[in-house]
DNA sequence: AATGAATGAGATTTCATTCAT
DNA sequence: GATGAATGAAATCTCATTCAT
């Protein structure tokens, strides 16, 4: 956690501050990481580093802190109301994706943060990621469950394997959205992901068997 | 690429390399590994590391290639034969899962290199990818070719979206296969994944949705 | 020396920041002290400090003072008295040991104080020693010529070999009391410790001869 | 332990490197040694330190390895003879003096280092002082076994306070002899220092009591 | 006078790469 | 070609002291 010096800064600097670390972390994992790159994008001395994190770890957390709660928050306040009465697994899904692809176009240093984060391979992750893993992995649980409890889904699926199937979706699709926006090449295409999206919801939906053909 | 004099080197020498730079790059992403770990390991002295490679990139692109061409070997030898006559989309999916179990379990460090190679998030990444990428994409998109033309898959579903799917059930495999056998709690159970292969499998044949029923 | 401002603070403020110079300094020599723990302790901002302090070696030479003062009055007190009429050399150093053994009860941080004190070996031990030892100087070296001129001591003794023996003897006598109960293992035994004072006092009386035994 | 590579260095460097390490430790407590001074003092450049040594630590505890075995050859040379037949006490002893004057004298940062070791007050010191402590006290420890046994010493005298008696006067007369030559106001005068051991030795034997004059 | 943020010099340590033998 | 010592840039972290409010 950052100190109390931190924050008794004036707004206008903590941002910087922050700006440069969000910069720093969606740029490179936490081993490559750097201070020096921080403070200078900041502006601050070296010494007011200290002052304010313990060390390059503790910036390091608590920005995945502030990031994962900007991102439960905005997804909290978008896909609320999918949730309750009503509900459709695959519209929720959709729905899922489509909040991630204004996620992403709003805040997309957050996006590739949160995609390092992933890709972290230390025992820093389990730390960090405890939390922001649970909730997803509830989400995704709590929709499959709702879905076989509505006759939505078919309750011969395996639960484990089904979730896993919808974790790797989901990073694949942020690969893919990254892949696709960071060269610059294509320029946010709506309508391009929608389509892509719908494209996934019917593999996933119906499989991609010829009428429901199944495993020899 | 090393140089003749690595070339020129006595067989058992340039095994001893080879097999700290594995075990260097399986443990360690680039930018975390070590001259100095790997010259102590594989028991050469400094200066000559430098007469065998530019740099530490080089050792590491040319033990990516030499790890992908062995997976290559290994994966061309057990499928094929699969792929000719008689070819059947799941039953030849099956048998790559089953392959891949194999492999993981002959070459646990190979499964971890290519595992950390695909987090790496540099420009090196694209450089040293391209190649394994493109044959991966290959093996996969011709398989789905061959099921549409045969008629074992669903011809409406999209190439792109398709391809997508199946790259990101092999990523969540592999790591679930990497959690599961690194915690040294369940002693490689055949059986368990197996089954854990089929229910996979099963999903992506049927899809999650209830007696194919599609998105609203 | 603190400046007015410092004597011009509130009794408790100013009790607290003593207090954690004192522990500061009986647990750290002077190189190794630190300005942020003593501010932290005494809870005083950092400005303040400097405010009532030129720098930490002024605040390390006041503390050795009012210490040095404090166990004066101390012994002044205790000790008076049996340097009046009546006055014997032994008895006294007894009673002196007596009362050593009395102070480190009552301020352990003082007599670890001094210990650190001792050991320093900058000038500005020198700095801070030249009062102290003066004092103590005195003490032995005025009971050494009582002790000769009422007959109690040999006269043939060289003052200056008697007064280390006796400073040495000290230094002895502290660094066993603080070894013995820094461990906790001997709670403080009251009788041990007169016991070892009377031990050694004999020999400082008849030395380690058998029977008076010349040097050859 | 220093590594390899140091002991592989050219003698010329190698003295270089322990006359900078002997001189820095004899000047300042570990606590305040600095890499900085040593490989200015020596001439090395700052990574060839780290090459040769872990930490600084690692140069200290082989600088006193190097000093106590000197020292512990140079007095076993000198003293032995006066340990076998024909012993006597209080001549050993006296014999010991002069030796540590002589030692002084030949090595005079080898005392200040020895010196500055008894005042650490670390665990550090545990770790180094181990072996020396345990030497000395053997010395003095079998000394005065030795002078009982054969009728020299009163044997009522507590084996405990007469060895912490003997440490303190030797850490005294160093001290003392440090003091006195650091000034330059003395220079060195030998007659002085004989003239003070005999002293010192009258006093061991006989005590300060005149004619034998009791505690009370 | 009180406060606490600002600052930067200096310390340790790591390590890829060069170079002399 | 083999060897291993030499090198210094760069990174992290500490902390006394100053300064603005």
């Amino acid at each position: 956690m950052p100190t109390q010096t931190f924050f008794n800064l004036p707004e206008e600097k903590r941002r910087r501050i922050m700006e440069a670390a969000i910069k720093e972390f969606s740029e490179y994992p936490f081993e490559q990481a750097n201070i020096t790159r921080i403070i200078e994008e900041a502006k601050i001395p070296r010494g007011s580093f200290y002052q304010y994190f313990e060390n390059l770890k503790d910036l390091y957390k608590y920005t995945m802190d502030v990031a994962v709660d900007l991102k439960i928050k905005y997804f909290g306040e978008k896909v609320l109301g999918f949730q309750g009465e009503g509900f459709d697994f695959f519209t929720t899904l959709r729905h899922l994706f489509l909040v991630s692809l204004d996620f992403a176009r709003e805040y997309p240093e957050l996006l590739a943060l949160g995609n390092l984060l992933i890709k972290e391979k230390t025992e820093l992750q389990a730390e960090v990621m405890k939390d922001q893993n649970l909730k997803t992995e509830n989400v995704y649980g709590e929709m499959l469950q709702k879905g076989v409890a509505l006759g939505q889904l078919n309750p011969q699926v395996d639960p484990t394997a089904a979730l896993l199937f919808m974790q790797a979706l989901n990073h694949a699709f942020t690969d893919y959205y990254i892949a696709m926006t960071k060269n610059g090449t294509v320029p946010l295409d709506e309508v391009h992901f929608m389509k892509f999206i719908d494209n996934i919801l019917e593999i996933l939906a119906n499989g991609l068997g010829n009428s429901g053909g199944g495993v020899s």
